[in-house]
This record gives C-alpha cells, structure tokens and sequence, in this order.
DNA sequence: TAACCCTATGCAACAAATTGCATATAATCA
DNA sequence: TGATTATATGCAATTTGTTGCATAGGGTTA
C-alpha cells in the first residue's frame, strides 16, 4: 500500500495537518496518488502507531486545533527501503474501454457524450499542469527534489496529451462506424 | 462498480463457467479490466441474485462440476442502462510516478532497475496486443462487436507505445541528474 | 438573518480488492 | 512414483476505498 508513503513524502517536506495532507492530496502529490480525508486520517493513525511519525496538537484561536504530524527518522529509513521495493504497476481499470469492448451493446449516442466530457477532463488537468510548470519549475537552478517534482509533472502532462489524442481517435472511429 | 458489467459483457459472447470467466480476466477484457477468480465468483453470485444471470450445473466425467452462468434478459437491460451512466474515470494511482515526485529521498539506481522492468513489462504487453490485432481483427469484413474490440486494442497499443516512450524519457532525465 | 463555505478532525458502515487457504480429480512430466 | 499443472469452485480474513454523518467556530454571500 502506498498511501502510506505517499504520507510520508509529504512530510518529507514540512511537517503537516491531516488538514494540510488531504489538501495536498487534492493537488501536488494527488496527482499520482488520490486519498480522501477519511483515509488519511486513518492511515495517520497507523503510521503513529508504527513510529513513522510523531503527532503534536497546537491549539489556535476561534479555529479548532491541529494536529501536526512530523516525520521521524524511522518514516525517512520506511520511505527509503519503499524505493528499493519493487514498483507494481498501475490498476489498469477503465470503464471506457470496456464500453468500446463492447460497443455493440452500448448506447452510441452516450458513449459519444461520456467520450466528450472526458476529453475536458483531461484538457482541464492538462491546463493544470501546465500553470504549475510555468509558475515552479520554469527556472534554471532547480534543486533535486525540483527536478524530481518536475519529471513526474513532465510525465503527467505528456499522460495527459497523448490520452486527449487516444480519445480523439476513438471518437473518429466511432464517428466513422 | 464495473466487475459486474464487466462480467455482463463477457456474457453477451456465451454462456460460461466461473472459471472460464476468470481465464477471460487473464486476457481479453482483462486488459481492460482485472479481476481475480475470488472476485468473479462472488460477483456471479450477486448478479445470480438480481437475476441478471441464470446458473445451471453441468456434470463433466473426471473434472469438479462447472456452472454455467447465462445472460438473461435482464442483464442486458442492466447492461444497455450502465452504458448510459457517465464513466467514471480510471483511478490514477502509480507508484512510480510518486518515487519521481519524491526522487530526493529514493535510491536511483533501484529507480532505474524498477524503470527497466516496467518498459520490459509494457514491450510484452505490447506484443501481445500486436498478435491478438494480427490473428482476429487483420480483415475487412469486421462486424459491429468486432470493430468496438478492434477499437480498444487499438487504444490499448497506442497507450503501451505511448507509455514506454515516456518511461525512455524519464529513463534518460533520471541519466541526466 | 439564514444559508453556505472554510477550517479541522474523526467515527461508522459498507463495498471492493487482496491474500491465503481449502477441496477434489485428472493428466502430464521427470 | 512423486511432483506439478490444469480444471473447477469457494470461504475467511484483512486491507483499502467510499459514503454518510457529526462536531464546531469563523467568515462570506444573498
């Protein structure tokens, strides 16, 4: 299970709220790696238990307090050996592509909207990307955690042109039917 | 949850067993969509349930019993509505691409083996797909259920190309650090 | 002023997926 | 002859993911 890493490298960073990862896992890291709040929190708890972090409450006023979760030396060795296990390789689940496996039985006209509104999805995240590029990463002296963040992000944003061109093509063909 | 459509699906082409539906998951729709037998099993069971498929034991000398799981007319109702319902876009979690974003805490080197093995794995997948395309969908006079699965194939071979360039590229950016 | 969003945390229930195990027969390979 | 592979089905436990709800103060908008 990698969330629990994906975890970790967040606060690898800055030491952070539960608040602030499930942020982070709406942008940056979630990219590559999407949790719900819910599922942070529970697994926050798992990784105290683990030593992997320690956690400290500060209060604050008229808002309720944080909870802030460091990372311990022990999270930083975790992380380490993570990187030497072997990556497995994304699910690999589409309900597209099973749609198109098995056009005959499906609605055309719908598929031809879902195919649509899934295009945008993915011109809007390209969109994304890109702004974050230009604003972060457009420099010369890049660092190597810059250069590591911006690789994954050159990753995402070709992921991204090439699935909008693969959508494109099937919307032809099955325009062409 | 598209396990059961998926099921479905495989159930419009004939009547089959657990097993053979499990066999299915290993290849064709399986590329599209994985499942194990244990999934596929319970999953029969509850679409036994709402009446979308029917099961009928058949008695084999020297081999266990198969069941055999036929579609009914309700399945592909159940079938034709789900491909109306807009598809919800494929999970997006990768390891690997986490291991880029947090390249300063990683060890390269087992990095770029764990690249190797992926394009490795994509190349395979990669053939596979070329073969299928050769043997079943090379002609002209392709029928409606032909072309969707000559579609997804299709989709599935320029994704595998696709992806394998861009683990070369990440390849050499990694070489360049 | 009421309705809504933002901050901040978390429980509980459920659904889905994974892992490990269990059973049973037949054929094939070393 | 013993080991492995293939056929065929399934339970149980655990982990992971989703959905709904609860609490609670503060600011913003209509």
């Amino acid at each position: 299970m990698a969330l629990a890493e994906a975890i970790l490298v967040c606060l690898t960073e800055r030491p952070m709220s539960g608040y602030d990862l499930a942020k982070n896992f709406d942008a940056s890291i979630g990219f590559f790696w999407r949790a719900s709040h819910q599922q942070i929190y529970r697994e926050l708890g798992r990784l105290r238990e683990k030593g992997y972090v320690v956690s400290e409450e500060v209060s604050q006023d008229g808002k309720p307090n944080r909870i802030i979760h460091t990372l311990t030396a022990d999270g930083k060795k975790a992380l380490r050996a993570w990187s030497k296990k072997p990556a497995k390789h994304p699910s690999l689940k589409d309900d597209m592509l099973v749609k198109f496996y098995a056009l005959e039985n499906m609605d055309l006209n719908a598929l031809k909207d879902q195919l649509t509104i899934r295009m945008e999805q993915h011109q809007t995240k390209l969109s994304k990307y890109y702004r974050i590029k230009e604003r972060y990463y457009d420099g010369q002296n890049l660092n190597l955690t810059q250069k590591g963040k911006l690789i994954a992000l050159e990753m995402g944003i070709d992921q991204e042109i090439q699935t909008i061109q693969r959508l494109e093509d099937a919307m032809r063909k099955i325009g062409e039917l």
